[in-house]
DNA sequence: AGTATATATGAGACGATTCTCAGTTTTGAG
DNA sequence: CTCAAAACTGAGAATCGTCTCATATATACT
């Protein structure tokens, strides 16, 4: 109809130009998150996702292959931004303790703020490979530095990353589902601690401190 | 074609007869768990389940309405068979801590000895509210049996609840992934331990017990 | 403004699966 | 052994999602 629209989209933000291309595609993955969320990864179709972000079914194809790429595509995109948004929110902290803390707390304060976005990272979480590959090296980083601070004691690394991945996937799923609320958030990053070898004490307190205000997306 | 057979199949096992209707029930549920555990929930059809039962097509929707009514039932059926098998595999055991580290190996077992069944789990224990609901009260005794017996010192229930599952789950995973071997079984069960508040050395003694039998199923 | 390139559209062909149902076989009790 | 009720069968109709492609529109460059 109109054929004189030129470059009425275009969105300048913090100086950077956004390409149509990098629209659809971030459109595309929202809503694929959105409705595997709702839905279930099983339920939702390539249709559905299509109809929430806007565009014709066969927009689809000119960004995905299939439905599993996408997903894949949208765990990597939610995971990374947001362990990203984490490493931000706590780079003025130095003690691992306290990082691995903050950590846990936003992912599962998220659950309580954004429960679609936690509820699609959790059917992800351990049945994508991909998303563990991505996510892992955030958690490591700060268990490694809290071990050569003497923060943590323990055996086995591998057995404290299940520790730390497992418990905040399990917390996560509690909260989503309405049957914790967020008293239950500090108590389970003081457990984890304490199963990363910290004293009750110690632990509760480093579980206390204020949470950092997480940067917008 | 053979018209006389009366009662051929009907099997009596300790002294208990299993009706045809049980029988073709049990055949589609294990069925349904290993297309499942194979192909992912997502791939797995009826007509698979049907055919790896050797029941035909439509003998299915004289048992379930969906595939998901059959992934719901299958869960539970076999979550908490498993559960039943351990309980019967420790009853000897009065101390808490000890059954608790028992219950988790016996699950990280299955992962390295039937890996199928134990992705399938997997799969459904994140997701499937009730799968949750019938598992978890068998954890939660021995909890609180630890508790009781002061081998466990917890600030939130709760919380030393989401370590336990979904430490246990995150092993699981590790171990059916083939990321992580047998060791990484006693390991995990002593994390736990002290994430429930036992000492390191104890934590680990009791986590080295030896592991009971599991009765066949 | 004009044009080449990139992107979007959506109707419809296609394939796969679900689900039904009329007919057949099996079961169990008398 | 007989028979009514229960369970099973499988062909095929109905449904649903995927994916393609010819066409339409938007963008970027000059």
């Amino acid at each position: 109809m109109r054929i004189l629209s030129v470059c009425q989209w275009k969105k300048i933000v913090t100086g950077r130009t956004i390409s149509k291309r990098e629209r659809t595609r971030h459109q595309l993955l929202s809503a694929a998150a959105k409705v595997f969320a709702e839905k279930g990864v099983e339920a939702g179709s390539i249709q559905e996702i299509t109809a929430v972000a806007g565009v014709a079914n066969g927009t689809f194809y000119n960004y995905f292959q299939t439905k599993e790429a996408i997903l894949e595509a949208a765990a990597i995109h939610f995971g990374v931004t947001f362990c990203e948004r984490i490493k931000a929110s706590y780079a003025h902290i130095e003690d691992g303790a306290e990082r691995m803390a903050i950590g846990g707390r936003q992912y599962m304060t998220l659950a309580l703020e954004q429960p679609q976005l936690a509820r699609f990272m959790l059917s992800v979480a351990l049945s994508s490979r991909i998303w563990d590959e991505q996510v892992r090296p955030y958690i490591q980083a700060d268990l490694m530095l809290g071990i050569r601070q003497k923060r943590f004691r323990v055996a086995s690394r591998e057995a404290a990353m299940n520790l730390i991945m497992g418990t905040n996937l399990a917390a996560v799923r509690s909260l989503t589902s309405g049957e914790a609320g967020r008293a239950h958030i500090t108590a389970v990053a003081a457990s984890i601690l304490r199963g990363l070898g910290m004293e009750p004490t110690e632990a509760d307190e480093v579980a206390r401190r204020p949470l950092p205000p997480l940067p917008p997306a």
